[in-house]
DNA sequence: ACAAAAAATGTGAACGCTAACATCAATACA
DNA sequence: TGTATTGATGTTAGCGTTCACATTTTTTGT
């Protein structure tokens, strides 16, 4: 039997629907001059061969790929991987293939390769999942003519882009720590270099100046040891310190494991307000206040900005999401003195 | 200025290098039998022209896509995010581009479809990562001729697969809290239908069938949730449980939550052993005694398999990985009574 | 009932590459 | 020195689509 050979094509299709190949093209692309019946006869035929449209052929004759980069970093972190998650279902709903790139943002080679690859792929879009500055000027710099979304990133007007409104987050977290009646407040931020760290850290800070308290701001890095560590050298009682908003969960994750230890109580004699809202911290030690980041609406709004702009519709540029505070055991009002 | 219109493509360089077009393809596809120095000449051409091959082209006229396909659900879980990552990077140093796709598992619907856009795709292989039994036969019937490999799934001796050795963490979990000093020994399983639950499982009992022990399964389902209620409901003082293996780090956190709320200290009157080592569980309180498992070597590995499997070369169909037992502060002996 | 307009379908040529074979130059051997 | 053998390069024909245009069929208006 050496009918198993190749695969069917529309010339296949077209024989035995009795229509030339490009009748079988135009209901393949549901072009609206044809005929109900002869659209229902090519379908049939399509089916009773068991044809599939050859992708490779399309584009190269198109030269539409239908496929769209997503470049991400950190995705061992809870935030990009759902991201990711949720934009691969809202391009595929949208008949778009989504290849996803981890890259090393810290690595410009990494980045420029990359898009190299996306390049040759001929995506025809591509999401930024990187909230470091650098990398995503890096990837605009580098992109010619092709539409680019950020993903929790820098804003800029004239670009496409959505993102948490991270300092409204910050404001929320230090005005609840604020109305408790704290006075005496912490901040712990992220790492430097990254957008979402710069911009808490300025919702703490501003709401801190307008208060008339004075921002106390120490350098974290996102990770659990160093909330840890830091939990551990900051003397929180000697200096009167009765809260802390640290920039995210894991960080506030890494404190409180290093006050159970030094015996420092909270909320009793800390109160702690988190960023994420990871699962883990509703059943922590004590359960976290924090900020509540909808990932997942993050990532479809993204591919709907994405896919406007390849459509060339014209649509927003940008989008913004806001944190929604989640109070939990963790913070309290200070004890009196 | 009408230059910019058009890509170049291979006769462009060709011309530019005065070699023939043909010459261009070998020097793209690394034929051997082509001189060093016309080489040079088509690799200077190409750079100076921006050249860059098109894929669609290529694949059209190679049926070949270098495509690869990895089918993942509960990618909101650290496991299985991980083992995607790692597998695109490992795909990418092979030349391949991974296109992942999320399927939600219980519907049988949702994965015959992300076959049947792989298949579109015309991927060349395809890695699941979906530790469900039902699922994982799903995928191996519905697909014909290409390459299928399962990562920390079931294992069957005919069909290319990457896993944790399951029983052997179950088996290792066990002979810690056995060898302790601990008789009373509860286990928290995972869901029903997934292959690591009912391997960790089996692990548990045969260990405890071996010592003379009664198995106390209590069935759980990995959600931190669970992990709390059960914590909840078990009254592990008066029925002189002293410890607990949990099927999973977070349930594990759920119980650990609840004991809290009880009273019950930990590891003073109950011992627990989770798995998965996330990294939470080591600033967890107090810090979690577990099994870890090497995600990424488990993506490579696959990864390494499928490419093996493709090129058409021999090697091994399956690999297993022994979880690693994480001694820390959540296991001690037993209360003398 | 007939021409003109509109709708439906058909034809041939790209798209950019690789496969298969053909040719030419360079080396080896007698 | 001539011929067989190998190595390096060239030529032609697809791969399965879509595109641009040509042709046929149907509808419309009078």
């Amino acid at each position: 039997m050496a009918n198993t050979q190749r695969q069917p094509n529309i010339y296949d299709v077209a024989r035995l629907a009795k229509v030339s190949h490009q009748t079988v093209s135009r209901v393949l692309n549901k072009n609206p001059s044809i005929r109900p019946e002869t659209k229902a006869r090519v379908e049939k035929a399509m089916v009773s061969l068991g044809y599939r449209p050859n992708l490779a052929a399309r584009a190269l004759a198109s030269s539409r790929t239908h496929m769209l980069g997503i470049l991400s970093s950190d995705t061992d972190f809870t935030g990009p991987s759902a991201m990711v998650h949720h934009m691969e279902i809202a391009a595929r709903q949208n008949g778009y293939f989504a290849v996803s790139l981890g890259v090393d943002t810290n690595d410009p080679k990494s980045v420029r390769d990359g898009i190299e690859h996306f390049m040759k792929l001929a995506v025809e879009g591509i999401a930024v999942v990187t909230p470091q500055l650098e990398a995503v000027e890096l990837v605009r710099s580098q992109l010619s003519g092709i539409p680019v979304v950020t993903l929790d990133s820098m804003y800029r007007m004239d670009e496409l882009a959505v993102s948490v409104d991270n300092f409204a987050g910050g404001v929320s977290a230090t005005t609840h720590l604020i109305e408790l009646g704290h006075r005496n407040i912490v901040h712990i931020s992220g790492p430097k270099g990254w957008f979402e760290s710069t911009t808490r850290s300025a919702g703490y800070t501003s709401t801190m100046l307008n208060s008339n308290l004075t921002p106390q701001v120490v350098d974290g890095d996102w990770e659990i040891s160093t909330g840890y560590r830091i939990g551990r050298e900051l003397d929180v009682m000697n200096k009167g310190i009765t809260a802390m908003f640290i920039a995210n969960d894991r960080m506030a994750l890494g404190v409180m494991h290093a006050m159970r230890e030094k015996g420092v109580s909270i909320p009793g004699d800390l109160s702690i307000v988190g960023f994420d809202d990871l699962e883990e911290t509703a059943y922590s030690s004590p359960p976290l206040t924090t900020l509540r980041q909808d990932f997942k609406e993050l990532g479809s709004r993204a591919m709907e900005l994405l896919m406007g702009e390849i459509a060339g519709k014209p649509t927003k540029k940008m989008d913004r999401l806001i944190p929604e505070l989640i109070v939990r055991q963790s913070t309290t009002s200070p004890r009196e003195l």
